[in-house]
DNA sequence: CAACCGTGGAA
DNA sequence: TTTCCAAGGTT
């Protein structure tokens, strides 16, 4: 139906986009490149979030041949704070495939940019469309909410929805209409407290005629947060220096560092824990897991720490060791593990809860102090 | 398809 | 303090 209705949202949208955008590092030109990542760091983080990580991204790197370039580890660093890693790990490898199968350029075409890693139905059309024109509809959590009011339905099927924006996104300017749609829901038709007074659709929407704006889109139902222990061994040399070991690619904070850690096991005391971390974390190789047996786990505190779908409460120990072990060097990183002086701990990517505990270790100062935190 | 995957700001 | 949840993707 190339109804009223469609042409009427086209042109308030639009209009409202053309006076209202927000003025986006990232919209001051449609480089392809600059786009992608753009929508990578946006997925399921906040504008404000982004704008910094994005400016330093782009100096650190400028191009899709600077990202392909560099090492895995550099690429989790820039990325450090920002959450979701497997983003930064996926925007690296795609960029390399990008280099090797597509001759360096990033795919224009919706369906062959759905095959590179991190990019799903919503990046393919974002990026598509903003930065090559293409008209081919992006629906993320804004665009859901907004076609849930619209139509006063609460649960919008996925295929319907497409169907029903891609209707609408005009040839001219896709990516502004899809831009408008998202800009219009971040800062409007918002989750909570939408600003119905000054809508620019109002009359076409059905939720606001039946009055059952705040009921849609029909919230999901919370499941309830597993909780878990985990000691945490801040182990230091006489040098000074610390052992960081790197998390397994797959899973949670894949590709990160941290100070080693075990989850903490039933009946186990947290403190033989906080050894036992130490120990695994030494492996077979080295010859100072007397060493580590024979010292005493000082508490540093705990760092409670809630992820998407967990809480850890991280149990921090600090465990001095008499000798300095051996393998200092940083080709000792290749093997996941490394013996990190004070100063280099910001070439390391470590997770939010992680830095938490490096800032206790460093008020605790060392020997002697015997803080037993909360 | 449901679970997994971070973080921090707002209410 | 707790709850919500944000320009989603992968398995």
């Amino acid at each position: 139906m190339a109804s009223a209705f469609a042409d009427t949202l086209r042109r308030r949208i639009l209009e409202f986009y053309d006076a209202r955008a927000r003025d986006l590092p990232w919209r001051r030109e449609a480089d392809p490149y600059r786009v992608w990542v753009s929508e990578m760091m946006l997925q399921q983080t906040r504008v404000e979030a982004v704008i910094p990580y994005y400016e330093r991204w782009m100096r650190r790197f400028p191009t899709l041949d600077d990202l392909a370039d560099a090492d895995v580890d550099d690429v989790l660093r820039e990325w450090q704070g920002l959450g979701y890693y497997a983003r930064a790990r996926n925007l690296h490898r795609a960029a390399r495939l990008v280099r090797e199968r597509h001759d360096g350029r990033i795919p224009a075409d919706p369906e062959t940019l759905r095959q590179l890693p991190g990019i799903g139905d919503y990046t393919a059309g974002a990026i598509a469309s903003i930065a090559y024109g293409v008209p081919t509809p992006a629906i993320d959590g804004n665009v859901r909410r907004v076609f849930s009011r619209l139509l006063d339905d609460p649960d919008p099927a996925p295929a319907e929805l497409r169907r029903t924006v891609a209707a609408l996104v005009p040839e001219d300017r896709p990516g502004d209409f899809n831009q408008a749609l998202m800009e219009f829901g971040a800062t409007v038709c918002t989750p909570r407290s939408p600003a119905c007074d000054r809508c620019p659709v109002q009359t076409l929407c059905r939720a606001y005629a039946n009055g059952t704006v705040a009921e849609r889109p029909r919230p999901k139902p919370k499941k309830a947060l597993p909780e878990d222990d985990v000691a945490t061994a801040v182990l230091v040399a006489p040098s000074g220096r610390f052992l960081l070991t790197r998390r397994p690619e797959a899973g949670l904070l894949g590709g990160m560092w941290e100070f080693p850690g075990t989850t903490v096991r039933p009946g186990e005391r947290i403190a033989d824990a906080a050894r036992r971390a130490a120990i695994e974390a030494l492996g077979d190789t080295t010859g100072t897991h007397a060493a580590v047996a024979a010292v005493a786990p000082v508490p540093l505190g705990a760092v409670v720490h809630t992820f998407s779908h967990r809480r850890t409460t991280y149990h921090a120990f600090r465990l001095e060791l008499d000798n300095e072990p051996a393998n200092h060097d940083a080709a000792a990183s290749s093997a996941g593990r490394a013996w990190v002086a004070p100063g280099d701990i910001t070439g390391y990517a470590l997770p939010a809860a992680q830095l938490r505990i490096l800032a206790m270790a460093r008020e605790d100062g060392g020997s002697g102090r015997y803080d037993t935190g909360a």
